[in-house]
RNA sequence: GCGGACGUGGCUCAGUUGGUAGAGCAUCACCUUGCCAAGGUGAGGGUCGCGGGUUCGAAUCCCGUCGUCCGCUCCA
């Protein structure tokens, strides 16, 4: 499919079917804002489900964390974004584009235009959103909500590593909110000002920093391609030196084949002992970690991998978006992996008839403690089975006039469409085998 | 923020030179139907993004504003 109809036909499934919705619709709509509906909320869900699962649950080396989005506004001059998250821009008066103050030739003449000598006075602009904490709104309640979680995790990194008893190398993970007051947001829930990051913070011995950053680079790599993003569709791309991050020695990208082009998934950061660094001195706190084993005390370096939430459920809804041709007709699909799938199982009687409907009822309400089901007897066999086509359903159960008769069921595979005759006394395990991965 | 395009029922669109809105699909009900978007009958749903203005009268003209998309820029 041509990639900007993939685009167009994947943001207008996500409204048709209550996956996202433009927020605050009724007023307008409030820009670069969305909602995640009833479907896309479970979408949504099952992916940080997804990753949450392979970084803390399946890792003896990895625990969680959820600090405050609200944190001591000293954590973001000891982070260095109140200073170094600031892009100064100008603008060419002759021809009207943007730059970055401190991307222009030193020549003085616009990129764009050629034109010299042409440029507005530099803005400095902050990514962070303010507000004020308490009654008063004055200089000494400012408080900044948070432009990532990465340093809910530095500061907690004593409280965390002395709890837990971990010791390097080790990680800290979090799924929240974050919030950048980004100039331009856009390309639908890829860019937005607030945004849920996955992020994690991987503590090392200095010397190990380089070795353990190729392991993430690579761990994350096959973490998409294990839930179903062609490989071609991944890229690794290092940043040049110039693009780095003021806390960072060395990122990689990695790259998703985006329907406008190659565009960053999740940022993959060797961040050094910069943060755990400065906090030691900003705070007077003490953030060395003492190697018994060893007798040495250093201060860990860290690696972190950080994902969007949000893009990250775009690309694999992209990923996943189909169209096939069946007897003349077109089925919409999304091949979305069985454990992101919004449902998981949909519960379908042939027909709307009072013989089905209470076995329907008694075989949804069997699923139902194991899997996201969905009940559903309007409109025709097959119309039902497009419906849950469209939305990723892997697997759909249909209740028939057998079924009253030798209590078997009919499980129907969504991207064969094909059948198998299962008895409901061992449909809850064979759906429990077709589904986990 | 700047430049360009756009904004009509849930979706895709039609609305002729301004005369107070239509279609297909979707949804719901009933009938029919018995494994891949079948058929019939009926129903609900739009102050034409929002706010002003011009006009006897505006979805159609003008201004402002909000939002979406593309480019510059930025990032998870």
């Amino acid at each position: 499919m041509a990639k900007p109809d993939l685009m167009e036909r994947v943001v207008n499934l996500s409204k048709r079917r209550g996956l996202v919705f433009p927020s605050s619709e009724i007023y307008g709509g409030f820009r670069s804002t969305w909602d995640y509906g009833p479907l896309g909320v479970l979408l949504k869900r099952n992916v940080k489900d997804a990753w949450w699962r392979s970084m803390v649950q399946l890792r003896d080396d990895i625990v969680g964390l959820d600090s405050a989005i609200l944190m001591h506004p000293r954590v973001w001059e000891a982070s260095g974004h109140v200073q170094a998250f600031t892009d100064p821009l100008v603008d060419c008066r002759n021809c009207k584009e943007r730059f970055r103050a401190d991307h222009l030739p030193e020549s003085g003449a616009c990129p764009n235009c050629g034109a010299k000598g042409e440029f507005t006075e530099a803005r400095r602009f902050n990514l962070m959103f303010k507000t004020h904490v308490g009654p008063v709104e004055d200089e000494a309640s400012v408080a900044y909500l948070r432009p990532e979680t990465a340093q809910g995790i530095f500061v907690n990194f004593l409280n965390v590593q002395t709890t837990s008893r971990k010791k390097p190398p080790f990680g800290i993970a979090q799924i929240g909110k974050a919030f950048r007051n980004e100039i331009t947001p856009g390309n639908f829930i890829f860019r937005t000002r607030e945004f849920e990051v996955m992020e994690m913070e991987y503590f090392v011995p200095p010397e190990d920093g380089p070795r353990w950053y190729e392991y993430w680079c690579q761990e994350r790599l096959r973490w998409f391609v294990d839930l179903g993003i062609p490989e071609d569709e991944l890229r690794l791309r290092p940043h040049d030196p110039d693009e780095l991050s003021h806390y960072s020695t060395g990122t990689s990208d990695i790259e998703f084949a985006y329907p406008w082009g190659w565009g960053e998934l999740e940022g993959v950061a060797n961040r050094t002992d910069y943060d755990l660094r400065r906090h030691s001195e900003y705070s007077g706190q003490d953030l060395s970690y003492y190697d018994q084993d060893a007798d040495r005390r250093y201060i860990p370096h860290v690696i972190e991998p950080a994902l969007g939430a949000d893009r990250c459920m775009l690309a694999f809804l992209l990923a996943a978006y189909h169209e096939e041709e069946v007897r003349g007709e077109k089925r919409t699909l999304l091949r979305l992996d069985p454990r992101l799938a919004p449902v998981a199982v949909a519960v379908l009687p042939l027909s709307r008839n009072e013989r089905l409907n209470p076995v329907a009822h008694e075989v949804a309400d069997l699923l139902r403690p194991r899997f996201m089901i969905d009940l559903d007897d309007a409109g025709s066999i097959g119309r039902r089975y497009r419906r849950q086509d469209e939305v990723g359903t892997p697997r759909c159960v249909t209740v028939d006039f057998d079924t009253l008769d030798d209590r078997a069921v009919t499980v129907r595979d969504r991207d064969s469409m094909s059948q198998d005759r299962i008895p409901i006394d061992k449909l809850v395990q064979h759906l429990e085998e077709q589904l986990s991965a």
